[in-house]
DNA sequence: GCGACGACATAACATAGGTTATGACAGGTA
DNA sequence: TACCTGTCATAACCTATGTTATGTCGTCGC
């Protein structure tokens, strides 16, 4: 019954009760799909809404003035995108749809009467934010001081984790529909790069190229490789929510 | 008689209520001082308070495994410090003094009163939080796609730009205390290479190096070099202020 | 005043990664 | 069918930046 992306997304938190249900299906528009390529919003744009990946994948990505790309994050289903637009009147980068997807849109001035409305709501965006900017950090990191091979097994151990938590009719956590261009301009890298490095990682059975996107064989291989530790992907949800009195989900009352 | 750094922090951004004021100021305790190269957190430990920086300057840096470090990003005076470990329990990275400072703390728990009690603050810090972002988001691209000589101007402008929006007491905005050692690490480069790359602005008089820092020479010469555009740093507070039906600062009732 | 240390400077050399070029293949479309 | 266009692959070559080394200078502790 609850078609409602973002409420989908917040019960992943915590229980919700009937009153951010309906403030949040109140404001949530009908969900639009996009074929994979598709540019959502562009630099420049009127920043007035923010989105709930319902299916999908999209990237934000910068445009440089030399013609290279910088992509800045990747969104997965469950992700929500544009909050750090909450600030600006128009969009800093742009938005674009790595797959075909299907995102819900969400008014962002009304992002305030969820705030007004309710406490829960109010702290789970913030948390929210707070949890992109520690991506942001990672990937930071990511990009000032590792070498390309660890950059690449880093990234996709990155994505991989996330789908393991956003998995709801993901059906191969493991498989990652991304191009070696994509993986070039998020890691600040060239294709012809990315190609040697993954063929590397290849030889050495972690990963595996198919047509369609790149598969993870051997996590811990990766994670060794990589030095990779998903803590800064892992929100200490619970002790926010016993510090506002809420419930998590699926917990009794 | 507004002793407190966040009070007069916030009120740069919008016409602060009795309540809030209140509010404010019984949360936050007495600033402390710290001596240049004060570490006054790691990673690791306890995410327990957020700090507004009263005067000085610090930064955020993580610890690499090889012993090479990344900063992650650099604070000046009236910045907000730590909100993105509202989402974590422990600290994701290193704050350390780079000049003698003195900062405020905030129990980080007590925020959610704050988000519970004023609508007003509670979007200031969500826009705070934005704007962080927009700064990563920036900083990430040009980790990413730029080069050296652009790294370095464009990292120069922006804390520059940042500084004359904090100027309260600071006199002089083009001069910056950074060591080259400080912005290799933030801009993922070597530091004999900053140095090469300092130099070369030098010749062209872009900027000059003291024995306590770098100054800016020409503004307009480096924006040229670097394709620098400081929108990322100009919030739209207005028209927030306005959907909240808040006032500007000093604007009449 | 001495020794230690940190920031800055500069040179010689090394390499990770960029660039350019070319070809094979698959999917879309006319 | 033929023709694009995008992705992957691979090779030869190039350069921006890293590394190592060494020296100077100013500051601090003593």
């Amino acid at each position: 019954m609850t078609a409602s992306c973002i409420i989908r997304h917040f019960e992943h938190y915590a229980e919700l009760g009937e009153k951010d249900r309906e403030l949040l299906a109140s404001l949530e528009k009908t969900p639009k799909d996009y074929s994979k390529g598709t540019l959502i919003w562009q630099e420049g744009m009127d920043a007035d809404h923010f989105y709930t990946v319902r299916s999908g994948w999209a990237c934000s990505l910068r445009n440089m003035e030399d013609g290279s790309r910088q992509v800045v994050d990747l969104y997965v289903p469950g992700d929500v995108v544009g909050l750090r637009d909450f600030a600006f009147r128009r969009r800093a980068s742009n938005l674009l749809t790595v797959t075909d997807a299907s995102l819900c849109p969400f008014p962002k001035r009304r992002l305030t009467d969820v705030f007004a409305s309710s406490r829960l709501l109010c702290n789970l965006f913030f948390l929210i934010a707070a949890r992109d900017q520690a991506i942001l950090v990672e990937r930071l990191t990511n990009l000032g001081r590792r070498s390309a091979r660890e950059k690449v097994a880093h990234f996709l151990l990155e994505m991989a984790h996330r789908l393991d938590k956003a998995c709801v009719d993901v059906h191969d956590c493991n498989h990652l529909p991304l191009t070696q261009v994509l993986l070039a301009d998020a890691l600040g890298l060239s294709t012809v790069h990315v190609n040697r490095t993954l063929n590397e990682l290849k030889q050495e059975s972690l990963t595996a190229l198919g047509p369609d996107g790149i598969s993870l064989l051997d996590r811990d291989g990766l994670k060794e490789v990589a030095g990779f530790d998903p803590e800064y992907l892992d929100e200490d949800v619970e002790s926010l929510l016993r510090s506002i009195g809420a419930r998590a989900p699926g917990q009794q009352a």
